[in-house]
DNA sequence: CCAAAAGTGTTATTGATACACCCATGC
DNA sequence: GCATGGGTGTATCAATAACACTTTTGG
């Protein structure tokens, strides 16, 4: 191996994050504006370049907050793209994550003032940026497979919530209908989920029982 | 974003690849000595920086090609890493591949006049250079979970094979015994082999059929 | 005839699916 | 009293796991 390091490319290098959040029973994407070129005016993933001393974590990390104000959120690594040509100008290559975020822990609800910052349903995006199009439907792809074999969903739920807010979270993102009673003892056959002894008095029915999830890390069903 | 590529940092990029084959009922990693500073006479994934105008995905296979000879292997992104200071010099940040090679494949059997390129079983392998020793755990648990839901392991197979050779090498990757009829009646079922109608007649027993992939993508079980 | 690996089915257990009614509340 | 979502159990089906003997060959 050459360490010649100069003789060889040294491409720019960008982390970029496709962060989803659930709202309105959609699937949806943070989207920015670009406000200048290449692609001016196009709608982007949120990212942005590495700086110096800064790891790719702390690169994206760093843009998340940047973006939604809130920590604590479930981030991974997605996908490196590294095309020749995705940057029309420079050799950039691209570190891409996914997160998510619970629509209730999100500052700016629905109205938002600020014009370059915007939440779209993912199956109905404007025409994105560079091989922006490409990494969000890779992103789409990831999470709805690992909605199915982890407890990923964990992710974009409240501190408290009902059984069925849960199930109702499933559904959008493997976008299928599951069966309630089967739902439920699944669920807390897992032994994840902790009942929090408040009720949820909204609503002209039954108080459903609040849940939350135990202190925990994502895991796997297998 | 700001788009002066300049003012940020723009760092070295390299492919590391864990190569894996099966050899003597052992999972094993290539490695190579380093020839240079840092980590002078180390072992190491092999890798190599980036070039201009090739994908990383080419650079991968580059590498690969280089090291093995060998082409139409299976071979997947695994992982970036980029902590600043995984190398010593300057800002590196490296993309991750891990590629799997049957033994018979390759041409440099056994005993290895190149004394800096050698297979080594990867739960009893030398210090190496870097973080490789991170890269190659994370390669290993990767390939060991696949191996369980997917059909990878066709990737380490030679063209004809018998079954008990298919059972060994699933065995072996992820360390564990099968039970015979359920494991022929399993693979059967799926639908991915083929008889060839040839049969392996070496050995003092009941020769053996061996069976082929139908031409095919990796898939998963789910 | 002995050693060695090939080949072959059935039963038990477990997990997944399908399915319908009563309950507690607000209005 | 009615509309709304909360909450519960059982029976069937499918997938997985456990398990032992006969076959074919070479030497």
């Amino acid at each position: 191996m050459n360490t010649n390091y100069e003789a060889y490319e040294q491409p720019g290098v960008t982390v970029d994050l496709a962060i989803f959040t659930v709202n309105k029973n959609k699937l949806k994407v943070m989207l920015v504006k670009r406000a200048e070129a290449p692609f001016l005016d196009f709608w982007s993933l949120p990212g942005g370049f590495l700086m110096h001393r800064e790891s790719l974590e702390d690169a994206a990390y760093r843009v998340l907050t940047e973006k939604t104000g809130v920590k604590d959120v479930y981030m991974e690594q997605l996908y490196t793209f590294g095309a020749p040509e995705r940057d029309p100008r420079a050799r950039v290559i691209t570190v891409a994550y996914f997160a998510l975020i619970p629509w209730e822990n999100l500052n700016q609800p629905e109205s938002n003032k600020i014009k370059d910052l915007t939440w779209y349903s993912v199956d109905q995006h404007p025409k994105l940026a560079f091989d922006h199009k490409e990494i969000l439907k890779y992103a789409v792809k990831r999470l709805r497979a690992k909605a199915s074999y982890s407890n990923i969903v964990y992710g974009l739920m409240p501190e408290h919530f009902r059984l069925s807010e849960l199930q109702t979270m499933y559904e959008i993102i493997i976008n299928d209908k599951l069966d309630k009673r089967n739902f439920r003892k699944r669920m807390l056959a897992t032994g994840l989920l902790q009942e929090t002894g408040e009720k949820d008095l909204t609503g002209a029915h039954r108080p459903a029982m609040l849940y939350q999830f135990k202190k925990m890390e994502i895991t796997f069903s297998n």
